[in-house]
DNA sequence: AGTCATAAAGTCATCAGATGACTTTATGAC
DNA sequence: GTCATAAAGTCATCTGATGACTTTATGACT
């Protein structure tokens, strides 16, 4: 569970500043007051300030300038999403990746070609069956074919966020419930293929949809005891 | 047009650090270095690093804990579905923007409850049919009815993801095409209701892509000359 | 030997002051 | 009125110091 924050200066500042622009009272392409100010106005050292100034700069938040000043540059954050998701639970994150995993399979049964269906089909065989041993390996292979597959999307987008949520997916499961989750088998990344080979979206859909129920199902069990 | 970044110390210490993790020469939970080594490491002061660190903090690579050390807490790199995203064509926003509109669907669809539909029926009746004038306010009432179906589905990523969508492709379509791709009718807002009062996600899946479908075949039409 | 309170060391949090670099504004000569 | 130059304002960075918190080592006591 989420220990209550505790609360560090620069965080305090962080929000100060934050709730200022989400309230409108500093507008986009307006100004902030210099860093003196805002340290006495905060009750904060300046280097406090800074550090603050320089988290709303990387969310996207504040923009500063060399000898001119600091100013607002935008009221919405880029980052936002993402950090939601990071703190998400499991469940949601899977969800969100089961949404990305079932559109680029769609997507790729509509753009196939009989040379992304070749290696697809390749990557699977290489990837073979796990009968022990080296499981790092194991993995790697596995996540290679899924990755393909998002691939055949010709997607940069679903590319990009697979990939995002595929990490996060893997710390979430390292970091709490390090063991077993159903493992699908290669009947069910077989039928994938299978489905993206034929060229119908709404099949290529289901089958991925099929892959993973068994997982959400195991997770729902874990979830709620 | 993007300006290329002026370095500055903070930023490249940013960067730096970044590597590192995204190279997983440090590793998740691994204790980076403390303050001084690395103001050493990188011929910064320790204030910059402290910037850096607090940087990298808000962007949910790395934790610091008070009398303990800065750890490694994520690898995923957010930067790069960003990224990719902004820099990613219109079509490829909205089918990413698609796949989340029909998983939440889904959702809803699996937990509906009587007021969730209701309130859904009224937000549907408030947005009214267009019939010129009030522009800005008609697309205000219709996101906001689109906002509480994602909401429906009760996953916070899909939430925070769609809103991202929905303000990049908005920005994607002033900058680029200013104009005016098919706007569904109510019927057709109507259906999706329709589905998820039913419990179908099948059907709200699909209701969800029929809605979608005139709009993306306008694109193909635009970007395929 | 084992346990536990306490001291010591390590580390982040924050502050204060100072200098440099860059931008904006004011000045004044032409 | 224009334009080079000086002055003021502001962020960028460094240095050094103190406090707060965590982890580890110490040593007395049972």
């Amino acid at each position: 569970m989420d220990p209550l924050n505790k609360t560090n200066l620069a965080d305090t500042a962080v929000e100060a500043i934050r709730g200022e622009i989400l309230a409108h009272r500093w507008a986009v392409g307006e100004k902030l007051p210099n860093e003196a100010r805002l340290s006495a106005m905060l009750s904060v050292s300046r280097g406090t300030v800074r550090e603050a100034v320089r988290a709303l700069v990387s969310q996207g938040y504040l923009e500063t300038r060399q000898g001119s000043g600091t100013y607002v540059v935008s009221a919405a954050d880029a980052f936002r999403p993402l950090t939601m998701a990071r703190r998400a639970g499991l469940r949601d994150q899977y969800e969100a990746r089961l949404a990305l995993d079932a559109q680029a399979a769609r997507l790729a049964a509509l753009r196939r070609t009989p040379e992304t269906v070749a290696h697809l089909r390749a990557l699977l065989a290489e990837r073979g069956i796990y009968e022990g041993g080296d499981k790092a390996g194991f993995i790697a292979r596995d996540f290679a074919f899924h990755q393909a597959v998002i691939a055949a999307s010709q997607n940069a987008v679903l590319v990009g966020m697979y990939d995002f949520f595929s990490t996060l997916i893997a710390e979430t499961i390292e970091a709490s419930l390090s063991e077993e989750l159903p493992e699908p088998d290669d009947a069910a990344h077989a039928a994938i293929v299978d489905a993206i080979e034929s060229g119908d979206p709404q099949a290529a859909d289901t089958a991925v949809r099929r892959f993973m129920a068994p997982v959400l199902s195991a997770l729902d069990r874990m979830l709620l005891p």
